[in-house]
DNA sequence: GACCAGGCACATC
DNA sequence: GATGTGCATGGT
């Protein structure tokens, strides 16, 4: 199974190239953009993050400062704004609180303890939890989403009540323990499902993993 | 107009 | 522990 995971990824990087993951300029716009991206198209959470930094309010000290009600409105193109908004704060008052707003400070914790620490914020599930240590902290963890689980379930890999941790699992217990190859591979995996593997229309037979 | 998108918390069984 | 539901915009 090593080798077939690692064959899959090779056939995705050949198909698309690095995808230079996550798009963002700075690790706390990386943690904002996680929880934006909760269940929701890119594209709308691009604009969102668009309008706070076109009011200069991307950085912690002036979103824990601005009103919620200013939040929600500035972030209403993501979606679910009003939750959003809750969950932006709550995760500022645990960054604030447990680290002093200090990504240097955060990334020196222990990877299991800092995962459980963020498990325990409200609004940050497991996904969340995960995109933020990887693409904010470049630890290295494996990261699943909802095309993960459709593609590898497609492709015969899981089962299909294979819970988050369980596939996790999977690819944490076949893949060389490496951030930037779990980097790659979970933004290879997104490109996929986005281009050829979205719920209806599953152009799965011109898919690049066709055969694998 | 229906369907979908880089989830999560909460209620209920 | 599993399953169902609310949250909401904007593109196809």
């Amino acid at each position: 199974m090593k080798r077939k995971l690692n064959r899959i990824f090779d056939r995705l990087h050949s198909a698309f190239g690095s995808q230079h993951w996550w798009p963002a300029d700075t690790a706390f716009e990386v943690m904002v953009g996680t929880i934006l991206t909760q269940n929701t198209n890119w594209a709308n959470v691009e604009k969102a993050i668009t309008a706070l930094k076109e009011k200069k309010l991307l950085s912690p000290d002036k979103l824990y400062q601005l009103k919620a009600e200013k939040l929600a409105g500035l972030i209403r193109s993501a979606g679910y704004y009003n939750i959003k908004t809750a969950r932006l704060k709550s995760f500022l008052k645990f960054f604030f609180d447990s680290y002093g707003s200090k990504i240097k400070l955060m990334a020196k914790q222990d990877l299991v303890l800092l995962r459980r620490q963020l498990l325990a914020v409200n609004g940050i599930g497991p996904e969340t939890a995960d995109s933020i240590l990887l693409y904010a902290l470049n630890k290295p963890i494996f990261v699943v989403d909802a095309y993960t689980k459709r593609i590898f379930l497609r492709h015969g890999l899981i089962k299909k009540e294979a819970q988050y941790s369980q596939v996790q699992d999977f690819f944490m217990r076949n893949l060389k323990q490496d951030t930037k190859l779990f980097n790659e591979y979970h933004a290879l995996i997104v490109k996929l499902g986005k281009e050829y593997c979205r719920k209806q229309n599953p152009k799965c037979e011109i898919c690049p993993l066709h055969g694998q």
